[in-house]
Order: structure tokens, then C-alpha cells, then sequence
RNA sequence: UGGGCUAUCGCCAAGCGGUAAGGCACAGGACUUUGACUCCUGCAUUCGCUGGUUCGAAUCCAGUUAGCCCAG
């Protein structure tokens, strides 16, 4: 049965994959996670030339072998290293954790220091895994960068444009954090697994023996080893973030906060106040550093601004248009009207008050399952 | 110093003689390639203290302590 079913998947899969051969050599991105690897399984049974990669993304490299978690740990890379080997591809670790520092956990601290809420892994995936690792891709002479991401890329004849769309795996899209991709990455992505559900790839590492077969798939900030993002942003700039007060719409003192970068907007937990009902955090006022609190209702508002902005199905935004969108990952798209505004940015507003939009976070468009484009919040 | 009121988990708060609701906070877990949200589980053998009445008291009585409010 199991084998039947493999079987099937197999064929499907090589079907597929050979629609859009066209060169051979493909760096893959290899976490040690069940979908990087099963994702050689997929590029080599296609028919590429396939080169395994681990990029170290920061040193610690001991913090986290409890296997729990997921990322560039000892413990992954002899994973990848072993799934490579099983398939006789050539295997490298390649040290990035200079450009990581510099590209990620320094953009990351920064927003959090003016007042945002940053989302690491897409500046991970933008600035590393598809600029660094794919220029280390022209220079090795390879052709394609593959990860184990659920979406797809696809060719539209009619414009010419390589486009973005959700993986078939609604439940697992991961187009939200790829929306920074140009058309040249695209051009030169593979996602083996946008076909593909979960359960489907689960099943194939199973069927294949992985040595990861039954690792999660959950993972925090994979530099941060204890989860307590706001002690390592301490500790990495060496200072201590000043208490100050709480106050509700009104005002009022409520309490006092541990340091505005602890806190993001629609937090509940970690406040530490025990009032009559459950209070949120509305926004955070950097200048009085305070934070105002509110009741959930309160956080629910209908428009945004974004800057930074990479459009993927369209050449730029030069009108109004209707779309759906979403302000954070795990969240289902929301009617909107996207106009463009002054300075390149853009103004979302939806049809229905959406929860805690928060500034730092990115925002991406849809156009059914293709992504037009996203930028950051304001 | 008289008179009155109140004392129940870290906070708020049900309970009114039948064997301690709930909310907030907190802890753990689930979810998750971000932070959050959400969900699940846990969280007072004990009701300021001491006696008494009752088969049985947080609930009634007495005393005691503390706080609050009026009088002074």
C-alpha cells in the first residue's frame, strides 16, 4: 500500500519536474529538516545535478543538538550530511554566519530598537538564501537554487513574468515569506515540494528511512537557543532596555513594563498586571516609552502603509486594484483595495477590520493563490 | 477613644450551614520557519487568628488581630 502510494507520487512528481527542466545543476539548500531532504530525493529522481548545502548561519554551534528544534545545529548538519550521502550527492557547509549577523540579526535587532516587530525568517530567505547563497550558485555554476519551502514558481507566457504561487499545501504555503523574490531569483528557484502536501512528504521520508524522517517541523527564532528574543537582543547590544509604564487609552498608569522591545503590538501574555479582564498591548509609544493597553476589540483596524515593497506578478503599482492580503503568516487573506501612494509606498485597506496590524511585519498580496507583491508595515 | 464596615489563591471576586465558582496573573504543553494571537492542562484539603454551636461552618456565635469609614 505504502509502496503503491510512493510509487504513484514518484511518477506524478517526475512528471512535473520534468515540464520545467531545461538546465540540470541544483544547489540545495539543505537544513536538516524532512523537506530539504526530501526535496534532493524529488531534484534527483528529476534528473538534476545535485549539490547539497548547509549554510552555518551563526555560531553556538552546541546550543542546539537537543534535535527539538530545527536548524544548522550539529545534530542537523549530520542529518543533511547523511541524506546527501545516502543519495551520492557532493555535501558542503558553508559558513555564512558573518553575512547572517550583518543581514539578518542586525536588522532584526534594529527594528525591534525603533518600535517594530521584525519577521527574521524572511529577511533569512531574502538576504541569504536567495542573494548569498545563490550568488555562491552562479559562482559554483549551478543553475537553480532549491529549498524545501511550500510554494511554487511558474512561468506566465502571457507577461513573460515568473510568478509566486502558494504551495498546493494551503495549510503549509510558505509564499508569505518568499514575497521579496525579483524575477531574476525566480528565474533561477526551485521548489520541489509546492506540489506536494505535507503528509505526502512526511510519508516519503518514511518510506526512504530518513534518518530525520520523524523530526518537527517547529522552530522559533533559530538564533535565539532559549526563545527569550528580548534577553538576546540585550545581550548582543550589550544594554538594557528602560522600564516604563503602562497606561490604558486614557492614560492611566497601569503598571510597569520591562522595556519596550519585550512587547509587539496584540501581545496579551508577559505583561505581568492582573486587571479585571484580559488587556493587549494597542501600541507602543517609543517617545514616552510607554505602552498602551487596551481591550481586544481595540485592535482591530481596517487600513495600513507599507514601504519597501517587491512586486512579483506586476512590474510596479501604478493604480488602485483590488486583492487579498495578509499582515502575518499564519493567517488567511483578507479582501483589500492596494493603492499606490507617494515615495514608492502603498496604503491597504480592507473590507473587514483586521486584528493587530503590526509595524515591522510584512504585508503580501494575492491574487488567488499568485503573489503580486508585499512590503513592510509601517 | 466610641460607632460602623471588611477580612476567601500573587490580584479581583463568587459563596448566605452541606463539604471552596469565575476572571486576571503565572507555569507547562499544543500550534508555528518571526514576534504575537488562539487552544489545552495545572494553579486555595482551605476561607485573618482562637475557641464555641452543629452530624456538618468560609458561611452562625464569642473573643482576638488587621485595614477602612464616620465621630473626636
Amino acid at each position: 500500500m505504502k509502496q503503491e502510494i510512493s510509487q504513484n507520487i514518484k511518477q506524478e512528481m517526475e512528471q512535473k519536474m520534468k515540464e520545467t527542466t531545461e538546465k540540470k545543476k541544483a544547489l540545495i539548500a539543505m537544513s536538516g529538516g524532512i523537506d530539504s531532504s526530501v526535496a534532493v530525493c524529488l531534484m534527483k529522481n528529476a534528473g538534476y545535478d545535485c549539490m547539497g548545502i548547509t549554510m552555518k548561519l551563526y555560531d553556538n554551534q552546541d546550543i542546539r543538538d537537543d534535535a527539538t528544534k530545527t536548524c544548522c545545529s550539529v545534530s542537523d548538519v549530520a542529518d543533511a550530511r547523511a541524506v546527501a550521502q545516502s543519495f551520492d550527492i557532493p555535501y558542503y557547509v558553508l559558513n555564512f554566519s558573518e553575512d547572517f549577523d550583518k543581514e539578518v540579526i542586525q536588522r532584526f535587532v534594529h527594528t525591534y530598537m525603533e518600535g517594530g516587530t521584525p519577521n527574521p525568517c524572511i529577511e533569512c530567505n531574502r538576504y541569504m538564501k536567495f542573494e548569498k547563497l545563490m550568488h555562491r550558485m552562479y559562482e559554483l555554476g549551478y543553475d537553480y537554487v532549491v529549498t524545501g519551502h511550500y510554494a511554487r514558481v511558474e512561468k506566465d507566457e502571457t507577461t513573460g513574468r515568473f510568478l509566486l504561487k502558494k504551495g498546493l499545501d494551503e495549510s503549509k504555503d510558505q509564499s508569505y515569506v518568499l514575497y521579496n523574490l525579483t524575477q531574476e531569483q525566480l528565474a533561477h528557484t526551485l521548489f520541489p515540494l509546492g506540489n506536494y502536501h505535507k503528509t505526502e512528504i512526511r510519508q516519503m521520508a518514511q518510506d526512504m528511512h530518513f534518518v530525520n524522517a520523524n523530526k518537527p517541523d517547529s522552530q522559533d527564532i533559530c538564533f535565539v537557543p532559549d526563545g527569550d528574543y528580548a534577553s538576546f537582543i540585550e545581550r548582543y547590544c550589550e544594554k538594557e532596555f528602560p522600564h516604563g509604564e503602562f497606561v490604558n487609552k486614557e492614560g492611566e498608569v497601569l503598571g510597569e513594563h520591562k522595556g519596550l522591545i519585550r512587547y509587539t503590538t496584540g501581545q496579551r501574555k508577559g505583561l505581568g498586571l492582573s486587571l479585571k479582564e484580559p488587556m493587549y498591548v494597542l501600541k507602543k509609544d517609543m517617545e514616552k516609552n510607554r505602552v498602551i493597553l487596551g481591550r481586544n476589540e481595540d485592535l482591530f483596524t481596517t487600513t495600513l502603509e507599507a514601504n519597501d515593497l517587491n512586486w512579483i506578478s506586476i512590474e510596479k503599482l501604478t493604480e488602485p486594484m483590488q486583492c487579498k492580503a495578509k499582515t502575518r503568516y499564519k493567517q488567511k487573506e483578507a479582501d483589500a483595495l492596494l493603492e499606490p501612494l507617494e515615495d514608492g509606498k502603498v496604503r491597504l485597506t480592507f473590507y473587514e477590520p483586521q486584528r493587530a496590524i503590526t509595524a515591522g511585519q510584512a504585508v503580501v498580496f494575492y491574487d488567488g493563490d499568485v503573489v503580486i507583491g508585499g512590503g513592510k508595515i509601517l
